[in-house]
DNA sequence: CTGAAAGCGCTAACAC
DNA sequence: GTGTTAGCGCTTTCAG
């Protein structure tokens, strides 16, 4: 049994470099000499590398120990040496500042994991102090790369000091040239949107948009054009209206709506379309009969359940976090600009087929 | 300057004992070099030891070093040496089936930087198999421990692997005794709903809760008959009715809560609060003055904006992420059982005075 | 096929 | 006050 002697001690008995059993902190080298083997066998054993050849009878007598022992691999000296960890960083804006947030993670979690890494994460809540510990921390860890992500789409500064890492941005994006970023295509998503209503036969077709700008808005709104274009519809800036993108917003837009004539509506988003269902409902209006709607993000607890349930359209923010992930290890290649992710269309009762106008 | 010599060696040209410049790996020593001093006292500045007195000369040599170097401490390195690192590992079950589970993270990264922890997550969705390589990861990462999260309120197995490390459970518990773990008090919760109800006058208060059995089911059913009690209110079984706890289940549950005749109602959460504010606004009822609602959970996209916004009582997961830490930590002493946190009430515009009964 | 040994970057005694 | 030195646990040539 490994008693100890002190160093100067002559009689030289197994040596016994630290404490015996303390909460399992088991050694390779303590399985090496379990096993009567080195310690560089051992590794190459736990590490099954196909190059080294390892007798089976030896490779069993290491498994053994392994096993007797409990001995778990410690992955800060394995990095010590690497000099790179299998970390990836997360950095985010706002964690919970929205149910999407988490998607992001979720994602970008999956996707790291299946690589072999894992998730490093850091809220930042927009405090740039905050956000440079987090980058100072996820570099002193030694990690593969950062992911930069903003709770909502939009046009970012990058940090200095996440330029000693590599980084890719997610759900942002900068004019830097060169920059790696993946967000969310939203020219598409509102082209999709819109030809959710034309495809059921709706020609006039209102469009409530945010009053705030952003990259949605914009995007959002040249979608809208561009369906709108595709199926030969002549675009009228009367039908395009803007209000604050929330249910209190959506709502209140409900009156300007009717005075437009309209039977189809796509609305920035699904927390308009609830607030406008409200609107619509209160006036004794139904949906889709009398207003056919279609929100855009696919909110979960929203977009489902209200009811009718309504057609919208996703925001990919669990693709956005895997495809940040990908971009970052280089499995999908960098676009430049920022790569577009799709935002797919998802119908539901909100809309009913009609008559061609 | 210190160059070297081999040992052995006749031509002691400077030892390159790496790359002289790729991508920032400045070293200790390097930036001892550097300062013409000691790596003990580089480290010494660096750490900030207030034990060890160096010249103020010195230490701002040291500095300047640092500066102009670009030096980043290697976390592996100083893990390695300290056996154990700044890491509080999370695993959850859900990181995104939820908007709930977003909330844990939160608090609990805020929580954990707070102590100079960082976050190391882990997305299971329910799969054992990548919940024991998430919690081995961890192990192997030597995080200081590891929380393990569930995002509904429920009972758990403890996984073996998670023995190896100190772990405090949130928004889950165990049966085993000794098992640290913090959940939301959903007695008080039950109560605190019932309350405002009470408080604003009603006395016959029917209570939809869920269909599917959970701590939450029993906890706030027992928290309505508390807060009865208390206000001399006899409990009538027949006012407490069940339904699945989403928008549709609360729609559906519309015509039956009608026939209770009652004019205030305690829904399991705030969804199917939701489906019931369609199923009253259908027959032409109007909320609050037809029908009083109280929700549960505070879900933000919903409760708030429904209109009229919805009373309800929060659900504190990002409490519960943040207690998990201090807990791990040793900041909460931990309570027998599991800690229960506070649910507090939001006093929304669904309920208003009524003259007393 | 396996062992010896040199570090990875840093901390912590212990000298001087 | 500051330098020397011995590791922390592991990987990786390089011998044999």
């Amino acid at each position: 049994m490994s008693t100890e002697n002190t160093p100067g001690g002559p009689a030289p008995a197994a040596r016994t470099p630290r404490m015996p059993d303390r909460a399992h902190p088991v050694t390779l080298r303590e399985v090496a000499e379990a096993a009567g083997v080195s310690t560089a066998t051992v590794s190459l054993v736990v590490n099954k590398k196909k190059s080294a050849r390892i007798a089976e009878e030896t490779r069993q007598r290491v498994k053994d120990a392994i096993r007797t022992l409990g001995y778990r691999p410690n992955a800060m000296a394995k990095t010590l040496v690497s000099g790179t960890s299998k970390f990836i960083g997360l950095v985010a804006d706002g964690v919970a500042t929205t149910p999407f947030a988490g998607q992001i993670i979720h994602g970008a979690q999956d996707e790291a994991w299946k690589h072999g890494y894992a998730l490093l994460i850091a809220n930042t809540e927009a405090n740039s102090e905050l956000e440079q510990d987090a980058i100072r921390m996820m570099l002193e860890y030694k990690v593969r790369g950062i992911l930069y992500s903003t709770w909502f789409h939009r046009q970012t500064d990058i940090p200095e000091q996440l330029r000693e890492a590599e980084f890719v941005l997610v759900n942002c994006f900068s004019d830097e040239p060169g920059t790696r970023a993946v967000v969310p295509d939203e020219v598409q998503g509102g082209r999709s949107a819109t030809e959710i209503l034309l495809r059921n036969g709706h020609r006039r077709i209102a469009f409530i948009n945010a009053t705030i700008p952003a990259p949605a808005k914009d995007g959002r709104l040249a979608g809208y054009r561009q369906a709108l274009e595709d199926a030969g519809v002549a675009f009228d800036p009367a039908l395009v209206m803007e209000a604050y993108p929330d249910q209190e917003g959506g709502y209140g837009a409900t009156a300007e709506l009717l005075k437009r004539d309209v039977a189809a509506v796509y609305c920035y988003n699904d927390r308009m379309a609830m607030g406008l269902y409200d609107g619509l409902r209160e006036r004794g209006l139904s949906i889709p009969d009398d207003m056919a709607v279609v929100g855009f993000d696919n909110q979960e607890v929203i977009a489902a359940h209200l009811r009718p349930p309504l057609s919208t359209v996703s925001l990919p923010h669990y693709e956005l976090g895997a495809a940040g992930v990908r971009t970052l290890l280089g499995i999908d290649a960098a676009a430049e600009g920022a790569a577009k992710i799709h935002c797919p269309p998802v119908e539901r009762a909100s809309v009913r087929a009609q008559a061609r106008a």
